[in-house]
DNA sequence: GAGCACTGC
């Protein structure tokens, strides 16, 4: 099949009245950077050693106020400059303030400032926070903003999220990610030291976000009724809500109709199509499309949204594939595969402009609807889909499935179209499909397992979870599940009330089940090669695999495989990077992914401090009883075995469900009496990953509050 | 016999 033998017919294609969105002061401005670009957060010397800020001496002082002025300059061209009196005045006689401003519109780096400078963030009121979804958003914003305010940064500006603090006592703007704050929640849990929490991003409807809501609303009250007593050192407490949608109708409802602000954006207008037919096969549509904008539109970058790994490499071989065939006097086509398993090298291939004469075309997963913003696009196509994590808290099992997206994520994808210029988005589903999506992405409060969050509210002092001011209230399902399984973990008493190993748990920035054999593997004194493990599975793949060289990754992964399975396979690559000191060129030949055995190292340096705080010897070795370590995992992973049918398949214990084993498990295609999984997850199969072997005997053993004998009778017979 | 979107402490 060569490109073009078939059409896909868009809508209004040469109608230049169909504009979605179109907003006219944009396209008279010029582009600022805004320091949001997390391009350059990503670098990998990003990491700051946590020195003690102190104030600039005064050659950096000069150069510091200069660097000021010559920003000052794009400052006061932002869109929310000139709403600088109003939004003062509205936070000033306002408790909480929802504003509403699209990218580009300087909210997130100005609001703080402007609140700083009217004192309503002072050294004796309390500090700003400003939250973020992700990492690269708040180590960048600071730094920008410490830039603008004229400032070293961990002095007046700074951020703090985790393995990275810049903050000291004297900063007054401090960007931290949300999961920052609800652990400072844990010591801090009247967030004394903050006069203002603004959280950011708030459409975006995250767990720990959402958590955030109902948290600082009650702290909020809390704090007003002790200043109305009139106690000392105590002042109220500013919330301020930033969103990129429209639905602030909703957070102000839910913050007791707090007063809405709006912000201009500067957003170019975005002209979408639809296709006039449904499409059966959106990469077949998709492939087709991308040719007929590289052959009839001018020039510009393409970027198409797909939902996988597996559909990217595929259209990337095909393009390629076509590329080669375009007439010579036709501009080249380069595609540039971009998702979150890749390795830094080639995600940072998005970024670099195209050569001369060749268009680029980005196929993405949803990493950049949000995360990464990609300059020189000016055409979306959009697959109509994503791939969406599920939580059935019935049977507690996970999904991974190919969903519609809603009307506020195709509107996001569009309008990574019109970021510099007027843009163009081509929707391969009909206008009608579009009509009939959800208006709104489920918040993920409502499809995820609420274990960690469950005990992370009750640590914080919320102990009626059922009751909690949810914004969006998870099913009570689910809410009963995570109690009974944090009451299996005997994180909490038949009462629902925190026990002292509990307590423990929450400390840990860890999944409680993760926590639980932490603290078990005192007993089986095995704490330090649990500590090694636990660190490992924090991470997607200590391995990666590119595309082309799946049998090569395949041979190497085996010089590592432990035969009782994932977790000793895991902790053998940990020892063998030891051994070689984490030579560059042994990790190439072993295809070992250094960013993330980088993040395992720093997990695991975290987890070694946190023990150290709660008294727990982490250097304990189990030596050569491996055997120790796998029962520590059962201690916490009891509810996750399954045992081998007469037949061949693995049966869950709990729930009886036939499950397979993950093709990347160094257990795949074994047979063995009894395995334990770190996790399972429904995609295509049920299927298991991080599995070791355990012996049925253990069972028991492991859980005695947990397992009766009768259950794993019922399950062995078939 | 065959494969996981994205975050975060």
């Amino acid at each position: 099949m060569a490109p073009g033998a078939k059409v896909v017919h868009f809508s209004n294609e040469d109608d230049d009245q169909f504009i979605i969105h179109d907003n006219k002061h944009a396209s008279k401005r010029r582009r600022v950077q805004n320091g949001v670009h997390e391009r350059e957060a990503d670098q990998p010397n990003d990491r700051l050693e946590s020195s003690r800020p102190k104030a600039p001496t005064q050659k950096q002082e000069k150069d510091l106020q200069r660097r000021k002025q010559e920003l000052f300059e794009f400052r006061k061209n932002l869109p929310v400059f000139t709403a600088r009196d109003q939004i003062i005045k509205g936070v000033q006689e306002n408790e909480t303030v929802v504003i509403v401003g699209e990218t580009g519109s300087g909210k997130t780096t100005q609001i703080p400032q402007f609140l700083l400078e009217c004192g309503i963030g002072s050294p004796g009121r309390g500090a700003i926070a400003v939250t973020q979804p992700r990492r690269v958003a708040a180590t960048s914003l600071a730094k920008r903003v410490a830039e603008e305010v004229g400032t070293t940064l961990g002095y007046r500006v700074g951020y703090t999220v985790r393995f990275d603090d810049t903050s000291s006592q004297h900063t007054m703007i401090k960007y931290l990610t949300d999961g920052m704050l609800l652990r400072e929640l844990l010591s801090d849990k009247l967030l004394l030291r903050y006069s203002v929490v603004m959280l950011d991003e708030a459409h975006e409807r995250t767990l720990r976000t959402d958590m955030l809501f109902g948290m600082v609303k009650e702290i909020q009250q809390t704090r007003k009724e002790m200043v109305q007593r009139g106690e000392k050192n105590v002042c109220e407490l500013k919330i301020v809500v930033m969103s990129a949608t429209l639905d602030a109708e909703k957070f102000s409802e839910y913050f007791n109709g707090a007063r809405i602000m709006y912000v201009s954006g500067r957003l170019f207008p975005v002209k979408v199509y639809n296709t006039i037919e449904p499409q059966s096969d959106y990469l077949d549509a998709a492939l087709v499309t991308i040719f007929q904008i590289h052959m009839r539109r001018p020039k510009g970058d393409i970027l198409v949204f797909l939902t996988g790994q597996e559909e990217i490499e595929t259209l990337t071989a095909l393009l390629t594939e076509y590329a080669g065939q375009l007439p010579s006097n036709v501009q080249a086509l380069l595609p540039c595969p971009l998702f979150a398993a890749l390795p830094p090298a080639q995600q940072q291939k998005v970024f670099e402009p195209a050569p001369h004469n060749t268009r680029k075309v980005v196929l993405a997963t949803n990493i950049a609807e949000t995360s990464i913003t990609i300059s020189g696009i000016r055409y979306v196509i959009d697959c109509g889909v994503a791939k969406v994590r599920g939580f059935n808290a019935k049977i507690g099992v996970e999904s991974l499935l190919v969903h519609p997206i809603s009307k506020s994520s195709a509107r996001q994808r569009m309008g990574r179209a019109g970021r510099e210029a007027a843009g163009f988005c081509y929707r391969l589903y009909t206008e009608p499909s579009f009509g009939s999506l959800e208006e709104n992405t489920i918040p993920e409060i409502k499809r995820c397992n609420l274990a960690a969050a469950v005990l992370n509210l009750k640590a914080a002092g919320v102990n009626d979870v059922l009751h909690f001011d949810y914004m969006d209230r998870p099913s009570r399902t689910s809410l009963s599940r995570a109690l009974e399984q944090l009451y299996s973990l005997s994180a909490i008493d038949d009462k629902g009330t925190l026990t002292q190993e509990g307590n423990q748990m929450a400390e840990f920035p860890l999944d409680p089940v993760f926590s639980k054999v932490l603290i078990q593997s005192q007993q089986y004194e095995c704490t330090s090669e649990v500590i090694s493990i636990i660190s490992l599975l924090s991470v997607d793949s200590v391995f990666f695999t590119p595309p082309d060289k799946r049998d090569n990754v395949a041979e190497a992964k085996k010089r590592f495989v432990h035969p009782d399975g994932d977790h000793l396979t895991l902790l053998n690559v940990l020892k063998s990077y030891w051994e070689v000191k984490g030579d560059k060129e042994w990790c190439r030949e072993n295809f070992i992914n250094m960013r993330n055995i980088k993040i395992v190292l720093d997990v695991r340096n975290q987890l070694i401090q946190f023990c150290t705080r709660m008294g727990i010897v982490s250097s304990t070795s189990a030596g050569n009883e491996t055997d120790n370590i796998l029962k520590s995992f059962l201690s916490g992973f009891f509810q996750n075995t399954a045992l081998l049918q007469p037949d061949g398949t693995y049966k869950s214990v709990v729930g009886g469900q036939t499950i397979s084993i993950h093709p990347g498990s160094s257990m795949f295609g074994k047979r063995v009496e009894a395995i334990m999984y770190n996790e399972l997850v429904f995609t295509t199969k049920q299927y298991v990953r991080g599995v070791s072997t355990v012996q049925g005997a253990w069972l028991p053993m492991a859980a005695p509050k947990y397992f009766g004998n009768s259950k794993l009778a019922s399950t062995t017979t078939t």
